[in-house]
DNA sequence: GCGCAAATTTCAAACGTTTGCATTTTTCGG
DNA sequence: CCGAAAAATGCAAACGTTTGAAATTTGCGC
């Protein structure tokens, strides 16, 4: 029985079956030996690995997982709201995609990317929770998408969301603390002599919204004024809604607290076609502190949301659910990083 | 019969079984029913299907695809060379990735991504394609996989690679003509009247060859210099590698190809910093044109590679290989994009 | 050698679908 | 109404793995 690898060459070897008959035991063995369960012998154990790497045997990962009901594959959804186009490509997700792939990785899941757009899709959530193909789901980003992911925390426990923590909400986040992000933006532009305020960006989606509120508080308390400039972040769209916001506000401001990065990078360009010379004679606070920030001239002020912590949270939480332990929401502190735009 | 969907509410209906019993047919003909087989009665098949929208009836992905032997999943690798941290993060990747995701999507395919660290696991694309988890697999970026992805070709047809063709190699590539956009930067800089050239990056990779290779004819043909000056992609070690760069050739240069819009980026940064006047001291190419080509001061000329197009062609091939057509390589157009650094 | 426990291995039943074939029901011309 | 063809449904065998329980082998003290 030692020389079985010695009998003819026979067709590939895929299955276990093929494998059991090559090295004279049952299935069930080569099962086990190929796990590395102690049950089966060490030698006959070691004989079965050596056989599966010479034939480069590959387990079938379906039937696998279909037997142990468990996949090993996250799902992440990224809910598209209105603004389709952007969202995926803004460096921002983009990023944290990146340190999510690695950090999950890292434990041994892999990562089912899905874009989904509620409008067409009433179901997406059930889709991807119910399909079996995932053992759990990241979403990336609420979106306009806030009521129907709470529906779905009810019954769906291994579930861990990107973005705003609301009181008393009952799926599990993992966000920047916005509203204090926002605080801190507009206490810089004051410190840094700012004494009228414009807020660039859309406040609907709830991120946004909670750092637009955070930069008002501080506003009010300081007595400064400050005015909200909705400006979409498609790409194509960007620069002329601020161009028409600058010819509009310019005279009535010396601060703008911009959305994100992106946004900032584009209200530089723009604040540089009119000569408004930065920060002298306008204070501008970005929200992100993406690479880019560093390299603008002048390199960009922004509020850094440390996204590779961000992934770390989101894997962690997710795969404690998987446990079955039921997490809290993780909320990060931003922090505010000094360069030269205030 | 047809007041089944009365009887007392019971358990959640999971499987196929449930839904047949509920409905008071066979598991065949509710599996008929819900895949819109015209063998089954229109009126019971809707009546089916009812039913399932009613319970929030999900299919078992997995137990569909371990039957059907396939998943309706694409694989996507990206394989990190040298420069790990880097090429995830990388825009260029990502605005790639974002495509592809929605074009696999519009095809009714979901998306397994998958980064792998060729050095630390030895058969990863073999591990991706005999898993039995995906029906097909882009791979984006050849890395210093070039061997390995060949070898894996005369296998597996179900394969794409993005990346740069060259003469007579096995694997499918859907790329841009990176020696054709080298020229055209070259060309360029040329014309905007530089006498000495550089080329900024790491000529390791065989796109950033290619490029270095198109821009080396030109200035061959053209009688003018241009020195190679490696430089890492890695954000964070990019900029001293640059000003070292500077440090030491500037003097001798006044006209820089970056083998990327992100290392332009950066080259205008450290530019600025030394007083150097773009583009009337040095002209600057970049290439991808990447959305910030448009956002910085000034506005960065570029070699375009047309993204979406490449994401396209990326499916369309690899969807036509998995229908068995053994596909051609597509090679797309690079196209110069004049703004205001060359 | 015997008996008993421990160590291995085999057996067979799942996991939830899909699908070829057999079987039942319906339709319809005569 | 009969019989045959057509339409609809049911049956049961896969897909390739895992795993509890049963069966077999091995080890060991006496």
């Amino acid at each position: 029985m030692a020389d079985a690898d010695l009998s003819p060459p026979d067709g590939p070897v895929r299955t276990i079956t093929d494998l059991a008959r090559l090295a004279g035991v049952s299935a069930g063995t080569v099962s086990r030996a190929l796990a590395g369960n102690s049950l089966v012998n060490a030698r006959t154990r070691e004989r079965i690995q050596q056989l599966a790497r010479a034939h480069g045997f590959q387990l079938n990962q379906m039937a696998s997982n279909l037997r142990r009901q468990r996949t090993g594959v996250v799902g992440v959804a990224i809910p598209l709201g209105h603004d389709r186009r952007q969202q995926i490509s803004d460096a921002f997700f983009m990023t944290l995609l990146g340190h999510l792939a690695d950090e999950l990785t890292e434990h041994g899941h892999d990562l089912m990317l899905r874009r989904v757009i509620p409008d067409r899709d009433e179901d997406w959530l059930a889709r991807f929770t119910g399909s079996g193909m995932v053992d759990g789901l990241i979403v990336i980003g609420q979106s306009d998408q806030f009521a129907r992911i709470e529906a779905a925390a009810a019954h769906y426990l291994p579930m861990v969301v990107w973005g705003n923590h609301q009181e008393g909400q009952r799926h599990c986040v993992v966000g920047t603390d916005n509203r204090l992000g926002g605080r801190l933006a507009a206490e810089r532009l004051l410190a840094a002599g700012a004494t009228k305020l414009a807020f660039f960006g859309d406040t609907a989606p709830i991120e946004f919204a909670a750092r637009f509120a955070g930069a008002s508080d501080v506003a009010a308390q300081a007595g400064v004024p400050i005015i909200a400039c909705p400006t979409p972040l498609a790409v194509d769209r960007m620069p002329g809604e601020i161009a028409r916001h600058l010819a509009r506000h310019a005279s009535r401001i010396d601060g703008i607290f911009a959305a994100t990065d992106t946004l900032a990078v584009a209200c530089l360009k723009q604040l540089h076609e009119r000569g408004l010379a930065v920060p002298e004679r306008m204070r501008l606070v970005g929200f992100d502190d993406l690479p880019v920030a560093g390299q603008t001239t002048p390199p960009l002020t922004s509020i850094r949301q440390d996204i590779a912590a961000g992934a770390r949270g989101l894997v962690d939480l997710l795969l404690r659910r998987l446990a079955g332990e039921n997490t809290e929401s993780l909320v990060l502190p931003p922090e505010l990083v000094v360069r030269a735009t205030a």
